[in-house]
DNA sequence: GTCTATAGTTCGATAGAC
DNA sequence: GTCTATCGAACTATAGAC
């Protein structure tokens, strides 16, 4: 039986090479969907990055919006920034600017970040239910982790969950879009520190 | 003299006629970019909605470049949320919350603003200039604004303003985008009041 | 000023040889 | 699996008649 089970082109288990001829497209088109958007980025363009032709990368993904799904759920697994579960031990504010200040030193993640959701929202976009799920899940997250610093009293009176989770996030976006126009102008990690600062009390 | 002034085709002034099929392009052009972005969108289209054939717009707008910037011109000048000065009456809180509202009411506004603001942090979007000089000038604007209510006491102790205004206008921005993908699950006006609270001490 | 016609690209996707 | 060749469509912009 071992001997007869196939595609195996490698030890390394079965369609090691087809598994590395998909990371690379993937980051190709990480690369250029950053750089130039879903819709300003062209499959050849991710072809020649990859060091194939185009019709074979379109063998690994059968479209280009499968491809963008594709380059989406890849960026979640390795930044995890989703709704991944965080180390219990860490805190909220230390959590939020260990992320965003790494975010500053990978060139590329906050790119395709701001421009496929500014895209996302036109009609017809393949990552607009995307963009849409994360936002809801991201919105539950951060509820729940400020009503527990609620309970804890470390919220600041006044401040509603909800609103204070929507808020985060939009400020978080927001900075990001100003940092990448302007990278000298706009410290993210202060303004998500400064905010932070605002909506939480001390220890 | 007054017989021979040339291409005047009305009596309310030269050009008026030009000058309503250049309205009736950006009104036009306005929707589309908004509704597909600017990659997304093409001059066909605007051709279309605004009752013309595609080369007869490219007569009044040279290419689609110089559409795009037209209308965000055009943009600025009827919702007048740039540097325009504003009331000196009216409070910060007030125009923000009034605008926000505003804005809620009048569907394609906030679709063409979040939707070209992703796309212009591509390479080469002929509109990043734009958004570039926007975010730089609403910076000083909200700095400046914010340092006066400082010096009347009304800030909240340890706020920096430059920090302060940067926050605003990325809360602002970010919380549109919520906004857009889910309508029903963000208060735009409340997430921005909420935060003016933080920021602000009574009178 | 407005149009038809079209040049000249570029694109996503398919067909089929090897 | 990979390639060449190509289809069919869409796009921006230009040329030129009226």
């Amino acid at each position: 039986m071992s001997t007869k089970e196939g595609p195996q082109p490698s030890r390394r288990g079965p369609y090691a090479k087809s598994t590395e001829r998909r990371q690379a497209i993937l980051t190709a088109a990480h690369a250029v969907f950053a750089a130039h958007g879903y819709r300003g980025g062209s499959l050849q363009d991710v072809a020649d990055r990859a060091g194939m032709s185009q019709t074979s990368l379109l063998h690994y993904f059968p479209s280009k919006s499968e491809l963008l799904l594709a380059v989406l759920n890849w960026r979640d697994s390795i930044t995890g920034d989703g709704t991944a579960p965080r180390d219990p031990e860490e805190s909220l504010v230390d959590a939020v600017l260990r992320q965003a200040r790494f975010n500053e030193n990978v060139p590329g993640v906050l790119e395709l970040y701001t421009v496929l959701c500014g895209e996302a929202v036109t009609e017809g976009h393949p990552g607009r239910e995307y963009f849409t799920k994360r936002f809801q899940e991201l919105r539950r997250s951060y509820t729940r982790q400020l009503k527990q610093l609620a309970e804890e009293g470390r919220l600041r009176p006044g401040v509603d969950p909800e609103t204070a989770a929507a808020s985060l996030i939009a400020l978080w976006d927001g900075i990001q879009t100003q940092w990448l126009l302007a990278p000298g102008s706009v410290d993210m990690a202060g303004c998500l520190r400064a905010y932070l600062d605002l909506v939480l009390l001390p220890e």
